[in-house]
DNA sequence: GATCCGTGGCC
DNA sequence: TGGCCAAGGAT
């Protein structure tokens, strides 16, 4: 056991928020469906979409047994729809090779459309209580401060940050461990102005014991936005979401004027299999 | 490993 | 004002 676990798991006792798809009641459907919305995403803009996608489909099967373009909808403005896409493929999945139940087992969550090696420890974590090192942007921002004495970690997993939390992880009540850290770098040891007053860990700190020294790895590329694919495949799809049915060519068109990308940016829609042709010059959700 | 994939709030 | 960031995954 490492210094760390007491104070950590004090604050946590005292600090966490109430969300929807932690504590008992919370069916390890939910929390399946937190993590996916929860990918690059606030929890703020999260709460809503979940509560609302929890009552329309309660269970996996509830969601498999409509269109896949239903849940694009239902994704509403949450971004990256793709998961929408993956996440209704994996409830399909679910009703077919596993009696509608969400596994239980990494290796089972893993081999699911949409799911990574950090939903799988997640969802095997918090839905299923099973002991994995859950690796998210919260968990290495916290580790690299308090144990590597860094400011933010490499850009991606390395071989020694995953061994420094694989020793950390507590043989007993490992959920709660990896739900404390991250919520302690959700709220206290965030990337921008850390509340270092507020840690509960802040004189065990290598960071803070360096003198917080700045981040000084390979310069971390912030994406572009205005006039990109992104934005404009978001323009296109926003039309078919708030569209009833299908929807003519023309008013795709006139969600974005420059022509050449907006018939390239359509074209991936309907590959990524988010949109799919309803007749000539039409188009709707699947 | 680098790149692509949405969206909106914040300091 | 605009760079920065938010419980990543797939290719």
């Amino acid at each position: 056991m490492s210094e760390l676990h007491e104070p950590v798991l004090r604050w946590y006792d005292e600090h966490a928020r109430d969300l929807p798809w932690r504590g008992e009641q919370a069916s390890p459907w939910s929390v399946m469906v937190s993590e996916f919305m929860l990918q690059q995403t606030p929890v703020s803009r999260v709460l809503p979409v979940h509560a609302e996608w929890l009552r329309r489909w309660p269970t996996p099967a509830a969601l498999a047994a409509e269109p896949s373009g239903e849940a694009v909808r239902a994704w509403g403005r949450l971004g990256y729809p793709r998961r929408a896409l993956r996440l209704h493929a994996a409830a399909t999945s679910i009703v077919e090779r596993h009696g509608g139940e969400v596994p239980a087992s990494y290796d089972d969550l893993l081999a699911l459309p949409g799911i990574g090696d950090y939903t799988a420890a997640a969802i095997a974590t918090f839905a299923h209580g099973r002991r994995h090192v859950v690796l998210d942007t919260n968990v290495r921002r916290v580790l690299a401060r308090a144990v590597q004495g860094v400011e933010l970690p490499a850009p991606s997993v390395t071989k020694a940050e995953r061994e420094v939390a694989r020793e950390l992880l507590p043989e007993h009540d490992a959920p709660t461990w990896s739900v404390a850290v991250m919520e302690l770098g959700a709220l206290v040891c965030t990337a921008s102005n850390p509340r270092c007053a507020a840690c509960p860990v802040r004189d065990l700190c290598a960071w803070r014991a360096a003198g917080h020294p700045p981040y000084d790895g390979p310069p971390r590329k912030v994406q572009a936005w205005a006039g990109t694919d992104r934005q404009c495949r978001g323009r296109l799809l926003a039309v078919l979401r708030d569209s009833e049915g299908p929807v003519h060519r023309s008013l795709l068109d006139a969600a974005w004027s420059e022509e050449a990308q907006r018939i390239r940016c359509l074209a991936s829609l309907v590959d990524d299999g988010l949109v799919v042709p309803a007749g000539p010059d039409t188009y709707a959700l699947p």
